[in-house]
RNA sequence: GCUGAGGUAGCUUAGCCAGGCCUAAAGCGCCGGCCUUGAGAGCCGGUGGCGCCUUGCGCGCCGCGGGGGUUCAAAUCCCCCCCUCAGCGCCA
């Protein structure tokens, strides 16, 4: 959420944003109910003083007769606040509901563009992989060796799920380690957090209201399944003032991730768009004029795993019409996928600038008499852990149909360096 | 899930039962000033959000977990919800 008077100094700004955005907000509308709020605010205000002036006068009033009139012109006072407030009231909820649906601003580094074709190359790290036999898919992959079997997860949870089995379940756990010990390395601290989640907490972190249908919502509790880990590790100190020598902060998370993809068209088969993927998260709370040099060590912090893992990759930077609507700049790591040919995300490192800050009343105090101020928060994925481990099975595959596993990896994995086909599959019964 | 006790400013606490000089007191922390060679102590002042304009060392409103209600008047009385702690119940 963008702070109002802000909103209100530089309209012109906002209307170029929303512009470079491709984004449609009605901005006079909001500006206009902000007009009447403050209107309404200013004419509340008077009536109130009035009522305090008078009622703080009846105790000492003696004669019957003129606190009688005193009691009356209280009431009403009353009726008219009542009915000054209610529309007092209404122009604030119109002005913050459109609020609420209007973009952060992006950094000026940002590249103006219309979409992802406007995004920007920043560096590539690694080479592209030769193969002397046909490249297959990780999806060939998976269920010739055996270790993921989308028929089965399918059949008891539909479609965008998958069960990973055998060396697949273990590469699934060694990748989690090794990023969560990496990230500590690294200064991260480990935070396993709530997978359920109030509405209060994905509004702090911008899902809410806009993307309500993309996530999955227990009814009965009114609690939502995370998205990512994001909402639980940035809501950490929601409604908190913490203290500048404590910043920045650095978090890293495992979690589960649901999506529920809404209207979207999933992949035939594969691991790349699912209902249910698991991630690790990095969360950092940094100080305002610290967040740009923040954003790009934990774009870096993120690239280390890629690179350990000898992936080949580029870091993209999202152009204005691609931005997301909470993030002010956003860097993308993406993999390369030979059986695709392309480039496939599996991280988005952004600032958030004092966006979410706002909404989930995060704040920090330099000095105890100065004013509290707004940290800024950034994320990135450190990274998804579905996505790593296809371009693992793609980019390390073999031409007899084994996978050997990378170096990193291998003790997490009691020293194992390749994938084989298993011995024993687990077969339907054929008579 | 039940019962009880709680949630007050950056932090610690009082006020609540008996509604009204409560302008929410006090302490700590922090900032400024006085004093001092310097520091400390001491003393004085400041230290939440919003709005308005004559932008003044201004005026007003709001603010006591959140939301309603009663009343001329609510931190205080009533209702709903959230959270914390203790005990009981249930349970991987």
């Amino acid at each position: 959420m963008l702070d109002m008077n802000f909103i209100r100094e530089n309209p012109d700004k906002v209307r170029w944003m929303l512009e470079v955005r491709g984004v449609d907000a009605d901005l006079d509308s909001l500006l206009e109910w902000d007009r009447r709020f403050r209107e309404a605010t200013t004419k509340v205000n008077e009536l109130r003083h009035r009522r305090n002036v008078v009622a703080e006068s009846i105790p000492r009033v003696k004669d019957s007769e003129e606190k009688r009139k005193l009691i009356e012109e209280s009431r009403e006072i009353n009726r008219r606040i009542k009915e000054l407030e209610a529309e007092r009231r209404e122009a604030l909820r119109r002005r913050d509901e459109i609020r609420l649906l209007i973009p952060n601003m992006p950094r000026p580094s940002v590249p103006i563009g219309k979409d992802e074709d406007d995004n920007r190359v920043v560096r590539e790290w690694g080479e592209k992989p030769t193969f002397n036999f046909p490249v297959k898919s990780h999806q060939d992959i998976g269920e010739d060796l055996d270790i993921i079997d989308f028929t089965r997860g399918s059949r008891m949870a539909g479609t965008g799920f998958y069960v990973l089995k055998g060396d697949g379940a273990r590469l699934e756990r060694a990748l989690i380690n090794f990023m969560l010990d990496l990230h500590k390395e690294q200064g991260y601290i480990e935070i396993f957090p709530p997978i359920l989640v109030k509405p209060e907490a994905m509004t702090g972190t911008g899902q809410l209201p806009k993307f309500k249908d993309d996530m999955y919502w227990c009814e009965r509790d009114d609690l939502y399944l995370i998205p990512t880990a994001e909402v639980p590790v940035t809501n950490l100190h929601m409604n908190e003032i913490l203290s500048a020598e404590d910043l920045p902060i650095y978090y890293t998370s495992y979690t589960p991730c649901f999506r529920r993809e809404a209207g979207r068209h999933l992949y035939e088969k594969g691991v790349i768009r699912v209902h249910q993927f698991n991630k690790v998260e990095l969360v950092k709370f940094s100080l305002p004029e610290e967040s740009d040099e923040e954003l790009e060590k934990l774009t870096a912090d993120a690239e280390e795993v890629l690179k350990r893992l000898k992936l080949h990759y580029r870091v993209v930077q999202l152009c204005t019409g691609d931005l997301g609507f909470s993030s002010a700049n956003t860097y993308d790591l993406e993999v390369w996928m030979p059986s695709f040919e392309t480039y496939v995300e599996v991280s988005s490192c952004s600032t958030f600038t004092d966006f979410q800050a706002r909404r989930a009343k995060i704040r920090f105090k330099r000095k105890a008499h100065l004013e509290s101020e707004f940290v800024h928060t950034l994320n990135g994925s450190g990274v998804a852990i579905g996505r790593t481990m296809a371009a693992i099975l793609e980019n390390y595959q073999l031409e007899d149909g084994r996978v050997e596993i990378p170096k990193v990896l291998r003790p997490y994995m009691g020293g194992q360096e390749v994938i084989e086909k298993p011995e024993k599959r687990i077969t339907l019964f054929k008579s």
